[in-house]
DNA sequence: GCATCTTTTTATACGCGTATAGAAAGTAGC
DNA sequence: GCTACTTTCTATACGCGTATAAAAAGATGC
C-alpha cells in the first residue's frame, strides 16, 4: 500500500534545486544561502532540511545536476599518456569556473554520480598504458589531489587579489636574507609575477609520464 | 617623539596569538572562534580587530609562529631528486597534522615568513637539478598545489569519516552500469578500500620525476 | 582645567548554518 | 467523529565572523 500519511509536502527536492540553480546562476555561489534558498521557493530555511540533509549535500546534488550536462571529449591521442592528459584537462576544464565544486567534493575523489565519467577516461587510460588496477586508481586520486589542490589554489589566490591583498606576498618577500635563503632572495619581486602563471598543464604532463614510467 | 597618544591598549597582538596558541592546543582549530580568543584574553571579539585584520590574518600569525619551529632536517639524498622529494616530505609532515593550515595559505603557495626555508630547499634542488629559476618556481608550485591538495583532502576524508557518511561514496558505487563505466563498476567495492591508501609518496616521486626530465 | 585629537574598547546588529521544540495537516483504526 | 500516528513545516535560538557607531581613556595645546 503505497499511500502516502503525514503532512502533505508544501516544496519538494526538485524544486529546491531548481531554486539553487537559478541563484547561483544569476547571484553566483556565494548567494546561494538555504535562507535565500527557502525565500526563492517560499518557505523558510528549516523546511529544507526534510529534503536535503545540510548544505553540503545540497551543493552534492546541485553538481550533480551540473556534472550531467558536462561533455567528456572524445579522445584525440592515441597513446595512454595523451588520453589520461586529455581527460584530466577536460575535468579541470570543467571545474575551474566553479571552484566551489571542488571545495564540496574534496573528500570524495570527485565521486558525484554523473562525474564518474572523469575518472572512469582516466583510470582506463592508465590501465591501457600498463597499470594494473590499484595503480591506476592511485594514479587517478594523485592525479585529483593536483587538480584540486590547483583549482583551489587558483580561486583563493583570485578572490585575494579582488579583496585587497597584494601587499601580503609582498611583505613576505621584502627583506630576504641573502644568507639564509638565497634563491628566493635573489627571484625577490619576480616572485610575484611567477606565481601568476598557469603550470596546471605542465605539473599534470610530468605528473602522467612520472606515473607511467 | 615616540610619544603615544590614544586610548592604551588593554590587549596585545602577542597576547591575542598566545591565547590562540592556547586554544588551538587545548581544544583543537575548531574551537579558535573570535568570540573564543577574546573571552581568553578577556575582552570582546570586536577588540581584537585592532590588532588583527581579520581571521584569516590571525590565523597566518599563527602558522608563522609554529612554522618558526618546525625543523627542516638535513638533506641525505646528494642528487637532486632525492633532496627535493626530501624536502617535499618534511613539508608534508609538517602541515599535515594541522590541515587548518592549508586552508588559509592555499592561495599563497605556503609563503609564511619562517615557512620559506621549505619552499627555498625545493627550488634550490630543483635548480641544482639544473632546472632555471623560472621552472624552478613552477615547479615548487606545482608541488605545493600537490601537496596542498592531498593534505586538504585527506583531512576533509577523515572529517567525513568521524561524522557519519560513509554511506555517501557506496551510494555512488552501488549499481554502476558496467557498458558505460566499466573499469569503475569492475572495481566495485573496491573504491572504498583503495581510496584509503595514503599515494603523497607515490604521486610526488612522479611528479620530481616528470618535472626534472 | 578644558576642549581637541587619537587610539582602543564596547555595544549593537546582520546574515550565516543549523539544533530543537512544537504546531499543522494529512491518513488509519475504531 | 474521535484518537493515534506520521510527516512536514514554522518559530525560536545559538554561536559564528564582522560592519558600524558610540563611548572611553589617554596625550596635547592653550
Amino acid at each position: 500500500m503505497p499511500t502516502r500519511t503525514g503532512r502533505p509536502p508544501k516544496i519538494s527536492r526538485d524544486a529546491i534545486l531548481a531554486a539553487a540553480h537559478r541563484i547561483v546562476d544569476t547571484e553566483g555561489p556565494d548567494a546561494l544561502t538555504m535562507r535565500r534558498v527557502a525565500r526563492e521557493v517560499g518557505t523558510t530555511a528549516m523546511a529544507l532540511y526534510h529534503h536535503v540533509r545540510d548544505k553540503d549535500d545540497l551543493l552534492r546534488l546541485l553538481l550533480d545536476d551540473y556534472a550531467a550536462g558536462v561533455p567528456l571529449p572524445d579522445p584525440v591521442s592515441d597513446d595512454p599518456a595523451g588520453r589520461a592528459v586529455e581527460a584530466a584537462t577536460a575535468m579541470r576544464a570543467a571545474l575551474a569556473p566553479r571552484p566551489w565544486i571542488v571545495d564540496v567534493l574534496r573528500a570524495d575523489d570527485l565521486l558525484a554520480r554523473r562525474a564518474l565519467r572523469f575518472p572512469e577516461a582516466i583510470i582506463d587510460a592508465f590501465m591501457t598504458g600498463g597499470l594494473d588496477a590499484e595503480d591506476a586508481v592511485d594514479a587517478y586520486r594523485i592525479i585529483w589531489h593536483y587538480t584540486a589542490g590547483e583549482i583551489s589554489a587558483r580561486a583563493a589566490a583570485t578572490r585575494r587579489r579582488t579583496d585587497d591583498r597584494l601587499t601580503y606576498r609582498e611583505q613576505v618577500f621584502t627583506g630576504l636574507d641573502p644568507a639564509e635563503l638565497p634563491r628566493l632572495a635573489a627571484l625577490g619581486e619576480r616572485w610575484e609575477e611567477l606565481a601568476g602563471r598557469d603550470t596546471y598543464d605542465k605539473g599534470l604532463r610530468a605528473l602522467v609520464h612520472g606515473l607511467l614510467r
